[in-house]
DNA sequence: CTTTCGATGATCT
DNA sequence: GATCATCGAAAGG
């Protein structure tokens, strides 16, 4: 399945089928291991009140990021889903880093790795993400995109950090990983 | 180990 | 004026 297909679903099909693919900006970044689908019709959506001055991309074409500011001091990062138009995306949650290591602890400023893109913030900041790239299209440079080379074994949890819909199981994460920002809640 | 809280600014009421 | 799809340091057990 390419990208261009999964990123037309809705968020929450498309969100659990972009773990396990490797994303690169000007060749730094990794392998995505977590992430949270939003949509239009979703209390905890920035897309629920329709569209405004800063969540316009999340209404523009499928497979162009969304960056917004958060908390006044970080950005955070979704990949726009389904019909363009429609107000949905896919939260960019955690990546395993892979590629551009060096470049990355520069930007973050700690040396652990475990703490380099495990949290939304994080991996806008390991890969240099701003509201420069809001509505930049993720199938052309500064992008590269590989998808898994073996299928991705997926749990699906309540999401994190929201005040509304806090039960909804919309984020997924890829079974097992160690990079994720958080581990899934237990059985 | 867990919980609490301040930073910091755009957005919305 | 309140809220916020967060992070990290500090405080408490």
């Amino acid at each position: 399945m390419s990208f261009g297909d999964v990123v037309a679903l809705p968020s929450p099909q498309a969100a659990p089928l972009l773990l396990g693919w490797t994303l690169l900006v000007d060749g730094v970044g990794g392998r995505i291991v977590e992430v949270e689908a939003y949509t239009q019709d979703d209390a905890a959506s920035h897309a629920y009140r329709g569209p405004t001055a800063r969540n316009a991309s999340m209404f523009g074409a499928p497979g162009h990021l969304y960056v917004y500011r958060s908390y006044g001091i970080h950005w955070c990062a979704n990949v726009v889903c389904d019909e363009p138009g429609v107000g949905a995306g896919v939260l960019l949650r955690a990546i395993e880093p892979t590629h551009g290591l060096g470049r990355m602890v520069e930007r973050r400023g700690v040396d652990d790795r475990r703490l380099l893109c495990s949290g939304p913030g994080r991996v806008a900041q390991a890969l240099g993400l701003t509201r420069e790239h809001d509505g930049a299209p993720l199938d052309a440079p500064p992008f590269t995109l590989q998808p898994p080379p073996a299928p991705v074994a997926v749990a699906a949890t309540p999401r994190i950090g929201i005040s509304s819909a806090t039960e909804t199981p919309w984020r997924f994460v890829v079974r097992g990983s160690a990079w994720v920002s958080r581990a899934p809640r237990r059985a």
